[in-house]
DNA sequence: TATATTTCTTAACATACATTAAGTATAATA
DNA sequence: TATTATACTTAATGTATGTTAAGAAATATA
């Protein structure tokens, strides 16, 4: 049971559950790998998993009209991703889920969520604690957006996101912090000339 | 009783009660008026309430290290606000609540609302199910800025925000699509020029 | 109603960032 | 290891949007 030991304790950072509710909850996971670069959901599809990330990173991107990709969300180990709009709706949604590197996730499809809520309504408060995380992320990413210059940007991803730097490709940051990867480099060779 | 007609109908989208968890549930709750351009909440304050609103509206928004005003949500008649960041983690806030107009909000206490997940378990998902529709909402928003240019944003906000445009200064719009009052008295006078 | 504030518009000018293009480095795969 | 694809850098040029300033319109308050 160890290879559940990752996902358990980021459940019970929020709420308890007894052994018989543990058990109950695994049996509803299934275990998906994702080899890099290919998908876990594309747009155009319907998401039917809350996915954790045991192993490897996911990254959930758009496309938009001109072709561009925009990142919304990194999943490393330990995280949470879904398209959450299609997974609320059951309508087609607009991400593609895509690993980065190869990746394992524990899929909790929603119908098995769903169960949850009603026969461990712990569950309800857990995805509720880290949905308003999210909210409070996003929220602040979004102002982040709206008020500081790209070097900035660049600069507290760097700070909130330790470690994934190294090994995300920059132009993935770039993306994420809005703006074109050349404009990125620019910003890097700048940052390393003016701290000496 | 018909003063509290608008929130519940507001929570009975989501979740059932009964007639005592209603009367229950009312008992929590805090009327508090907020006149035109006061606060309901300032940053560096420690936010304690979610606040539904019945009547006027309200903005929140944070002021960046240049001074400059940067919307994060306005809130109608019939949606719920709060400084999300502030309320979970208890420490102070950066966010402004300020009514536009005259307004009249039912402040539920963090307290409150404890309380309220644990005696009626309902509101665990109620607020889940609320929390997770903002997030939604509020990713997209991220990608339309991250993807869209300026003209696009605002068409956008007038179809989601309709009728709130009419009422909004057009300088409070301009602050959540982000761009300045000027650029966007020019994107208007094109769009207009340009539609006949 | 008159006066003072605030908001909106217009226009000239400035800038952060995008685009294009080409070369170089890095990493994936045979 | 060799080969190929992908990612990164640099630089010239372009553009969406910001800044400043000043007048006009709308709104609040005396």
């Amino acid at each position: 049971m160890d290879k559940y030991s990752l996902i358990l304790e980021n459940i019970k950072r929020h709420i308890k559950l007894t052994q018989d509710e543990e058990r109950n909850f695994i049996s509803l996971l299934k275990p998906i790998a994702i080899k890099r670069k290919e998908w876990l959901l594309e747009a155009g599809e319907i998401c039917k998993y809350s996915c954790f990330v045991t192993n490897g990173c996911l990254r959930g991107y758009t496309i938009d009209t001109n072709g561009f990709e925009h990142v919304l969300s990194f999943a490393p180990k330990n995280w949470w991703i879904a398209d959450m709009y299609s997974l609320i709706s059951q309508k087609p949604g607009t991400i593609y889920i895509q690993a980065l590197e190869s990746t394992e996730v524990q899929a909790l499809s929603k119908t098995a969520q769903e169960r949850l809520y009603i026969e461990i309504p712990a569950f309800e408060r857990f995805f509720r604690i880290i949905t308003e995380n999210s909210l409070v992320s996003f929220q602040q990413r979004l102002l982040d957006n709206l008020s500081l210059p790209a070097e900035e940007r660049y600069q507290n991803f760097c700070k909130r996101y330790h470690g994934l730097t190294d090994i995300l490709p920059a132009k993935q940051v770039a993306s994420y912090i809005g703006v074109t990867p050349e404009f990125l480099s620019k910003m890097k060779h700048k940052l390393l000339y003016n701290s000496r």
